[in-house]
DNA sequence: AAATAGTTAATTGTTGACAATTAATCTTAC
DNA sequence: GTAAGATTAATTGTCAACAATTAACTATTT
């Protein structure tokens, strides 16, 4: 799938966030993502629009609108004329998060390699630089840690400039981070980021994409694993109580 | 992405569809969402709530509800307090949408190539089969056999058992038929359908999934240039007009 | 006691009216 | 004549009432 089309490049020289109107079904979404993500909400909650619209303070409709969002962005279930609720991890959700994401990242990284450029391999940089950073830093706590992880990814994905990639993947990423507020992965967050990340970073600054590629494959495969064998404890754990 | 976890088989004797519900709400995304993609909708058209809801016979509310979803399948552009806009294909669209399938089948390709067994490959086998069928019919205009040619693709991704990632692929190939259905891709009909899928079929078949990611890259790769191409002529066409 | 059918309560689905916002139009100053 | 501001019209955003559907409950039959 090579040139016919660059992934464009639009400058931002001051790195400021676009202020954009929020509607206020956008606005609840985006509390009650932060929510699931968090875990505030529970997996396996039921929600009934009525009470939460009143919780909130909105009507339903505009409830329902910011719920009909969150069902696409898979972080809650509908079930018609009955309920919604947040689902519940289970290894087939994991495989299948983790299968799409390493496709996802992998075309990224491939993208990134082959077009860098002095904009995107300072960002790049800066996601490393941040890395690092965490790393010293004692007072993180595991959840902090998997943030910023996952903010490392993030940035390199960005750097495509390709848009539904970006977007699907920072989709993804929400499902992550949900995933691991509820599956207990201390042993997963004990590992030296910026060493884990090196090959990645590595192979993107220097332009080349199948080292890349093959280290995300390498990182990813591993943080899947860590992460199935995690769940995996926790069901034995949970039906023996 | 090894082991841990298997793609699940369900089966299903008798080979039906499940019937479920479908409130008004999914009913107009699915009467708006074949308009758009058949090209009844012409690309560029302006959509107004109001006029639409009157013309179709509903509330504004549940043809809100029915763009919402056509949003994020990204066949249509909210404006907000302005209106909706179904989009116009362009280079980078195109760039965008077919990357993005070539990350997602490959993924396919490589979960059913390795997870083969007698239902999985009988369904991809009556697929090669309808593709041959396709061929010999003389009767069928340029997009019927798209469509052909499409379902060949679909149908091996939905072996994967891969939810998520048939959801998404298939809401790629929604906008894939309609990228088709507005740039002029006559040249690109004039292959031979079962020869140049012929690789992947028995790839997949042979349990190779190396050799299938391969060949579904070069058959992707040459169907991007081709429409590439023919947007690239298309676009040169009416400015000179 | 168990299964079946009927009844009620709870919940989502749909609608039309009203509010907020945007875009177009008109007016006015220069 | 043009640009800036004020006014109006058109459009989406939000809300609360009502309809459709489901699930829980109760009564009844065997």
């Amino acid at each position: 799938m090579s040139a016919a089309h660059q992934p464009t490049d639009n400058v931002n020289f001051l790195a400021l966030e676009k202020v954009k109107r929020q509607d206020m079904a956008q606005s609840t979404a985006g509390i009650l993502r932060e929510a699931i993500i968090g875990g505030r909400i529970a997996a396996g909650s039921r929600i009934t629009e009525v009470q939460l619209s009143a919780e909130m303070g909105i009507s339903r409709s505009t409830l329902r609108t910011a719920l009909l969002e969150l069902e696409k962005e898979d972080l809650i279930v509908r079930t018609p004329y009955s309920n919604w609720a947040v689902p519940e991890p289970n290894p087939e959700m994991i495989w299948e998060v983790y299968t799409l994401r390493l496709a996802l990242e992998t075309l990224a990284v491939g993208i990134v390699a082959e077009n860098l450029n002095d904009r995107r391999e300072a960002q790049v940089r800066a996601a490393f630089a941040a890395l690092e950073a965490g790393e010293q830093d004692e007072s993180l706590d595991d959840l902090a840690r998997m943030r910023i992880d996952l903010k490392f990814h993030q940035v390199i994905v960005a750097q495509t400039g390709h848009s539904r990639l970006i977007r699907q993947y920072n989709i993804l990423l929400n499902k992550i981070a949900w995933i691991y507020a509820w599956v207990d992965a201390t042993q997963a967050a004990r590992i030296d980021l910026p060493e884990r990340h090196r090959p990645i970073f590595e192979a993107v600054i220097g332009r080349r994409p199948d080292d890349a590629m093959n280290a995300v494959k390498a990182v990813l495969t591993d943080a899947y694993q860590g992460l199935s064998k995690a769940i995996t404890d926790d069901e034995e754990e949970t039906s023996v109580t």
